[in-house]
RNA sequence: GCCGGGAUGGCGAAACUGGCAGACGCGCGAGACUUAAAAUCUUGUGUCCGAAAGGACAUCCGGGUUCGAGCCCCGGUCCCGGCACCA
């Protein structure tokens, strides 16, 4: 390209040929250099807040799957500032993890000196794709003045007692000396070595997410996110409604305070009864419920063995403790062991036997079962191997009570109790709560509502991560490191690779690990474990407008204008943990008073995958697409064009090296429309309609992010402009430059300069159409004759059935299939006539 | 096993509320320009029959509802994703 080229007049003779590279660097310079990208953000009477989910900054660079998500974001985001909103389109990095410690540890270079250079790679990376963001408020968790605030959402926390330590169960690698987290265990292998996974007991922080579990369920209503993760919460969430009933164990007395599970009271000197709680959804079946099972992990397990089944009992709970967590929910077999007690059926009086079994999980509900082996498949397996009695208690309409039962019957619609003593003939819905409200009137049951959701454990017993804010001191216990001391330094280490210890390598750094306790000023210990990388990404959208402060987290005054986030796009693997971490957060910082608002995210939209030829790219198939290649070789205008145009948006699609050339001479034609457009005689009318129509759509299919219809759209447009070598007129192209400036910003901006402008398009506005102009005067109707299409005709818009039936009539071809009296006329007006002869 | 999403030309895909299936792009065929090629431009392109006009058949398979079904209903096959002994 010549010097003169891109300032040559419009209708100059002979415009230069695109260079992609030239306009883009000289586009990314002058937005670097007049803060176009930059928000004021305490300006903007319409502020939108356009967030992609940030990324972790691997060794490998930016991904191609990143760069699609990026851009569709950024798409939205321009459109928004077109339209006439204040965008802010921040960008940090999701740094600290297991991830990026394991790399480095791979690469023996230490994660401190890893991760900025990543990042390096990452900002340039982003940077040549041309996205809008305002690099000044870029932040990295890894940073202390990011983390440094993460240990204080950790503080608030603690302070209104949502935080907790427990002993809990790890998966524990003894090859590789550390923790694994549940999607790092395959088959019950490390999935890094292969080595069978054991499990071990730790003394773990958690949050009681548990707590929110009905506020985040409900909720979920009022959310407009993509409806797949909504699904994705409400079954993780996993609210059940049933009942908790109690059952007396024969013979066996307690002190009050210990007895039960979940009530841990005073410790009075009274010997009661010992009873086994347990949850059930099916309340109805009770009197089919023929023996308990509690699980192995159970407090009451040891004090119910008799003796002569006290050395099995234990070695039974020792197997289970072995076994690594996955496998044990996968392996369906079923084992067990009898532990020679025995309770009482509340609705039967019947004396039952108390098993044990690993099927039976500590985590959920009470850790203990009713068995049903009639109307549940578990219970009825186990019973088949261990030789359980089976009892009937549902029937199907033409069942009887006797009907024999060769599986578990778990239907129970129609169905009516048998077995059942008084309660027997009720249907399956109506004995639910009748059966609850007798055994709540004996305190021996009450309906309750449980959820699968977990506390969430936030401890790692690794080294890249913000140090939990907690001392141990001798005298004060457990004490929060205050406020002004944050933050909790991680140390610079050269060992920082997990040990066999189980302990987090930092507690191997005695000057690090003793300190003074901030209460009394004794020698202390710090808690060693750092926190879980889900608690960085679960407050960080909070962060980006304020991330230049130091003194606080996040400044009030932004936070109320920037919050919540309007449109948050990201992947769907984060459908569950990262934006359910993110919206408990939010909850628990508005009930602390820090914000008004506990939903962070107004709209969420889940992005598709990119696949290759039909495959997920990986790199040992070794068909990973380089952006940095695409961008060097087409432009990043054409690159981010085509990964918008290949498939939608939600759906993601297929990569294919070709596919991107339709993009590029799309791309050279409207180049070349604007270079050679003639600014003399008027615009042509029809050229004009079909603008309009273009207008309309692409604004439609933007806003909802329909990007790859909108691309058609233009391209159908850029048809019509061209068509029969024509040469188009300003008016005709000065709008297509602006729809397309959100897609391919750099050379909209080149062109929008071509066409004599001197600011941003990106402060022109978005183009308006006129729906009058829109709307065709003739319409193309086709004409069918029972049901198949026989031609079409061509009418008024506003032609009555009359007009349009004669119109058709006229027509040979129509006319050759009416072979007798029209029976019925079907027409919709503008689209179709049916004749039905 | 349960819960989502999906299956449309040679390929990526359109069709928003039941109304001309295949827009747009890739690829491929023909032509123009060129000494030639690339690029560019014009044009054709679901399958079958037909010179054409036109016709028949076509949206995973089998049924149904409807004047009319890719779209709605019933039954089934396959693919992708998530959860998975949750009582």
């Amino acid at each position: 390209m010549t010097e003169t080229a891109a300032t040559q007049p419009v209708g100059g003779d002979q415009p230069a040929g695109y260079d992609p590279a030239a306009v883009e660097r000289r586009w990314q310079a002058r937005w670097e250099a007049e803060a176009t990208n930059v928000t004021d953000l305490s300006d903007g009477p319409r502020p939108f807040y356009a967030l992609m989910m940030f990324p972790y900054p691997s060794a490998e660079g930016l991904h191609v799957g990143n760069l699609f998500a990026f851009t569709g974001n950024d798409i939205y985001g321009r459109f928004q500032r077109l339209k006439g909103h204040t965008v802010f389109e921040p960008l940090g990095y999701d740094a600290f993890g297991i991830h990026s410690e394991n790399f480095a540890i791979k690469v023996g270079v230490h994660p401190g000196e890893l991760i900025p250079r990543n990042i390096d790679n990452f900002r340039r990376q982003l940077k040549r794709a041309g996205l809008m963001v305002d690099w000044s408020h870029e932040l990295s968790t890894t940073d202390p003045s990011y983390y440094k605030w993460t240990q204080w959402v950790f503080l608030q926390l603690y302070e209104q007692g949502l935080a907790y330590k427990k002993r809990a169960a790890v998966n524990w690698c003894p090859f590789d000396k550390t923790v694994l987290a549940n999607e790092q265990v395959e088959h019950g292998l490390c999935e890094r070595c292969g080595t069978p996974v054991e499990q071990r007991f730790l003394e773990q922080w958690f949050f009681r997410i548990t707590d929110y579990a009905g506020r985040l369920l409900a909720n979920l209503d009022r959310l407009d996110w993509s409806e797949s993760t909504l699904v994705a919460q409400r079954n993780w969430i996993g609210k059940s409604e049933g009942a908790e009933l109690a059952f007396p164990v024969q013979d066996v007395m307690s002190f009050a305070g210990s007895a039960t599970v979940n009530e841990g009271t005073s410790g009075e000197v009274v010997a009661t009864p010992l009873e086994i709680r347990v949850f059930t959804t099916r309340p109805d079946t009770v009197f089919g419920a023929t023996y308990l099972v509690l699980a192995p992990e159970h407090p009451l397990v040891d004090q119910l063995a008799s003796d002569e089944q006290r050395t099995e009992v234990r070695a039974y709970v020792e197997l289970a403790a072995k076994q690594d967590l996955i496998t044990r929910k996968t392996s369906k077999e079923k084992t067990g062991a009898f532990t020679g007690a025995y309770a009482t059926n509340p609705a039967t009086g019947q004396p039952i036997p108390i098993w044990i079994a690993d099927y039976v999980l500590m985590e959920y509900g009470t850790g203990a079962i009713m068995a049903v082996p009639g109307h549940d498949e578990r219970d009825f397996e186990f019973a088949t191997q261990y030789d359980l009695p089976i009892v009937r208690v549902v029937a199907a309409e033409g069942e009887s009570s006797d009907t024999p039962l060769n599986q578990a019957f778990t239907e129970t619609t129609a169905c009516t109790l048998v077995n059942s003593g008084r309660f027997d003939g009720l249907r399956v819905e109506e004995a639910r709560s009748a059966i609850v409200t007798e055994l709540a009137a004996q305190h021996a049951g009450r309906p309750v509502v449980n959820y699968r959701l977990h506390d969430w454990c936030i401890s790692r017993q690794r080294y890249w991560g913000p140090p939990i804010p907690i001392v141990y001191c001798d005298t004060c216990g457990t004490v929060p490191v205050p406020e002004n001391q944050l933050p909790v330094l991680l140390p610079q280490i050269e060992d920082f690779r997990p040990d066999d210890s189980g302990v987090s390598p930092l507690a191997r750094h005695e000057e690090w690990y003793h300190t003074s306790c901030p209460k009394c000023g004794a020698q202390a210990r710090r808690e060693t474990d750092v926190s879980d990388t889900f608690l960085d990404s679960a407050w960080y959208f909070l962060r980006y407008p304020s991330s230049d402060r130091d003194d606080v987290p996040f400044d009030q005054a932004l936070t109320k204008k920037w919050l919540p986030v309007h449109s948050y796009i990201g992947g769907n693997e984060h459908a569950v943990l990262h934006l359910l971490y993110s919206r408990f957060i939010t909850m628990v910082l508005k009930d602390a008073g820090h914000i008004d608002f506990e939903e962070p995210f107004t709209r969420f939209r889940a992005h598709g995958l990119i696949v290759r030829e039909g495959a997920k790219m990986s790199k040992s198939k070794g068909n990973v697409v380089n952006p940095d290649q695409y961008i060097e070789l087409w432009g990043a205008d054409a690159f981010r064009t085509y990964l918008m145009f290949l498939g939608p948006f939600e759906e993601g699609g297929d990569f294919r090296d070709k596919g991107i050339s339709g993009v590029k001479r799309f791309l050279d034609r409207m180049w070349k429309s604007v270079h050679d457009a003639r600014r003399d005689g008027a615009a042509d009318a029809e050229v004009l309609r079909k603008l309009h129509q273009t207008i309309k759509k692409v604004g439609n299919d933007v806003a909802r992010l329909s990007y790859n219809t909108a691309i058609a759209a233009m391209m159908e447009y850029m048809n019509t402009l061209r068509a029969g070598e024509r040469t188009p007129h300003v008016d005709e192209v000065r709008p297509l430059v602006q729809l397309a400036s959100p897609f391919a910003p750099h050379i909209a901006e080149e062109l929008w300069s071509v066409l004599g402008e001197t600011r941003s398009i990106f402060d022109s506005g978005w183009p308006s159409y006129d729906e009058a102009l829109v709307a065709e005067d003739l319409v193309t109707m086709a004409v069918q004759v029972n049901g198949k299409t026989r031609g079409t005709i061509t009418v008024s818009k506003t032609a009555s059935q009359d007009e349009a039936v004669a119109a058709a009539m006229a027509e040979a071809n129509v006319a050759k299939f009416i072979t007798g009296p029209v029976k019925r006329v079907i027409f919709v007006p503008g689209r179709l006539l049916n004749l039905v002869v």
